[in-house]
Formats: structure tokens, C-alpha cells, sequence
DNA sequence: ACAGAATGTCTAGCGCTGCTAGAATTCCTG
DNA sequence: CAGGAATTCTAGCAGCGCTAGACATTCTGT
């Protein structure tokens, strides 16, 4: 009896991820705006109301896109900042140049990141949410991805959560003008490099 | 028989003006998504095709709107400059402080301006626009607003554009993300004092 | 002064949206 | 195998951006 009940849990499951992911792609392929309630059941072949025996709205789908975003950002930022820690051993660089490039490495992370998925950084940081981020209920992946931030800070940097939160913002801020054409895209290496040369300088 | 024309003439410039400022309205009180067509057109006591006879749609209304916005912004930026290059005379500061105080009013003037007219701001720097930044088509008010921080940033300061759009970027990202619920609004005066460390430091 | 043309505005409606009530169906249990 | 529970669907609501075509108003030329 339990079997069955399993089964069916499992296949629910199975669907609320087929439904998440689907509408990341479609998003993902044609933009927000084209994930409709209509389209995204047509294509997990089911009707309308079963979106809503999985997800209190449209915006829920969204919301559960983005959490799947913060674990995967979070995953790469860390991924960056613990390949850079271990070099190659031969040429013992300083601990500055070492947390320099860990410090660019996750910086890049984050841009291509948001280059390479940006319906899913929309969901993640630019629609309208009600997820609460500095709080109690911050998804912790979300939490992780910041302290790769924290962590990559050069020793000894003063209210290191406070600068984090401005690198943070000011990568943010990078990838929302560029991506609303308010920026030219073109010159994201240079803008990365003067960044870092003010918050992470070579003397 | 020009009179006539040049009367209705101004009377379509105050309804065009009429039809923004409402839309303008409406959003700060209720938020872009309460700005609906129908909605508009009662406000302003006309029928909706009223509207499509000014604007070609919803979002060339929204832009009318940004664009309003971009001149206010210029005018209080290069305001904040003027004033703080103007500073009470007696006390002889050095430039370089001068510069900083310069900054530092430019900063908090976009700040400011960002948390007192939030669906405005939303409007020019959130929301999708067909609005072209970086090109010769940009709106000259952007342009001005952009111009107040680099001839703000400090004297020497290598690639000024580059360091500008990363400030810029910098505030925008605080300014996308605490709108947005995604950084805490309070700690908003330590965020800039940070920020300013960076990019104006002391010595 | 008045017919006709031109301009301006409105009513009504299309196809779409997010969302849901209630019918229909399927599945499990006794 | 019948009865009941769970699930899924059909159909529809109210509201959206936008527009065609009817209606009213205003100007023009005789």
C-alpha cells in the first residue's frame, strides 16, 4: 500500500521538476514573456490546472526556476574560488596574487554565468520575487554564493560582507544594463579588469 | 486658419503631457503593473484608442515616461556637482577632498533619486526598453547624467568612461537589488561610504 | 448658409493572459 | 466488482493590449 503511494510521489515529483524545467527552457529559448500558463502545459502535455496542483501560480514556477539557478551559480562560484586556491604548485606565487585570481576567477564566474543563462538570471535577480534574501528563510544556496564572495576578498579587507554586497552589486548592476542594451556588451573584460584593480589592487 | 491648428496643436501637447504625468502617477502609487490601458485611459478621461492616437503602444508610454525621468535625473546630478564644487568659501579644502565631496554628493544624489521615485527609476533602468543607450540615438539627458560622474571621478583617474560605468553599475546594483527585496535597505549609508572608499580614497 | 470633406472620438470586439469551478475520468480499496 | 477517493480535464471568467469601423464634430468651399 505504501509502494503505490511512493510511486505516486514519485511520479509527482518527477513532474514538478519536468514542469520546472521545462519552463527554464522555454524562458530560457524565447524569453520570459513567452512562458505562459498555456504554452508551458502544452508542452509538459498536461492541462492548465495541473500547473496548479504543483505551483500556486505562474510565479511560483519562476520562483522555483531561480532557486535551481542559485544552486548552480552557487555550485560554479565555489567550483572557481577552490580551482583557483590550488594552482599548479611550482611557481609559489604570493597569497596576494593567489587571492587576486581567485577573486577574478569567481568574478568571471559570475559573468558568464549570467551571459550564458540569462532567462535564468532574470528569474534569479531581476523579475519581481518573493523570495527574502537577507533573512532568516535565504535560500542557502543562495547564502553559499555570497560567502565564495566573502571568502575571495583580499585578507585583512575591512567589513568584508558590506564590500561583497558592493562587488556583488556592481556585477550586478554590469549584467542588468548590458542586458537591457545599456551597456555595450563589448567591453565586459575591461570593465572586469578595472573593477579589480580597485577592489583587489596589485600593490 | 493657422491659430485654429496651432490651438489644437497645444491642446494634443497638454493631453500627450497629461496622458505621461498620469501614467507616471499611477505607476509610483500602484506599481507599472497597475498601469493598464484601460485603466489609463480613465484616468485621463478618454477612450483607449485616445492613447494609441499619442503612442504607439503601452511601452512607448513607459518610455515617454523614462525619458521624463533621465532629464529630472541630469539636471539633479550636474546640480549635486555644481553645488558641491561650489562650496562655502572660507574653509580653503584641498582639491582633492573637494573632488571627493563632489563624488560623494553625485552618489547620493542618485540614490536618493532612485528611492524617491521608484517606479520612475524602474521605468529608465529596470524594465525592458527599445530606448538605445550607448549610440548616437542615446536620449542627451542620459548622456549629461553619465557626464556628471566622470567629470566627478577623481583627478588622474585612468579610462574615466570605464570607471564611470562601473560606478554606475555599482549604484545600480545596489539601487536593482534592495528594490527588489535582495539587499537589506537599511545599511544603505554604509554600503555608499564603502563604495566611495574605493573609488575616492582618502589618501 | 449650407453640403461635403476631413478630423477626431467612441463603441465594440479579437485573441490573448492567469486562474478556477465543476464535470468527467481514472484509480485504489473493501 | 462496486463504491469512494483522487486526479485530470473541459469550459469559462475577468482582465489584458490593441484595433476596425461606426459615429460625431469641426472645418472648408461654394
Amino acid at each position: 500500500m505504501s509502494a503505490l503511494k511512493d510511486r505516486r510521489d514519485r511520479e509527482r515529483a518527477e513532474r514538478h521538476q519536468l514542469i520546472v524545467t521545462t519552463a527554464r527552457d522555454l524562458a530560457e529559448a524565447e524569453g520570459w514573456s513567452a512562458v505562459t500558463t498555456r504554452r508551458l502545459a502544452e508542452k509538459v502535455e498536461y492541462s492548465q490546472p495541473v500547473l496548479y496542483s504543483h505551483f500556486a501560480g505562474k510565479e511560483a514556477i519562476q520562483q522555483a526556476v531561480a532557486l535551481e539557478g542559485f544552486t548552480e551559480l552557487a555550485d560554479q562560484l565555489s567550483a572557481a574560488a577552490r580551482d583557483a586556491a590550488a594552482p599548479k604548485r611550482r611557481d609559489a606565487t604570493s597569497p596576494a596574487a593567489a587571492s587576486r585570481s581567485a577573486l577574478r576567477a569567481i568574478c568571471e564566474t559570475y559573468l558568464d554565468f549570467a551571459a550564458q543563462h540569462p532567462a535564468l538570471y532574470q528569474a534569479m535577480f531581476i523579475l519581481p520575487t518573493q523570495l527574502t534574501f537577507a533573512s532568516p528563510a535565504t535560500p542557502p544556496a543562495l547564502r553559499a554564493g555570497f560567502d565564495a564572495f566573502v571568502n575571495a576578498l583580499p585578507g585583512g579587507t575591512e567589513q568584508p560582507e558590506v564590500v561583497a554586497e558592493i562587488l556583488w552589486s556592481a556585477l550586478h548592476g554590469i549584467v542588468a544594463l548590458s542586458a537591457g542594451g545599456r551597456l555595450r556588451v563589448e567591453d565586459q573584460r575591461v570593465r572586469l579588469d578595472v573593477l579589480l584593480a580597485y577592489f583587489a589592487p596589485e600593490k
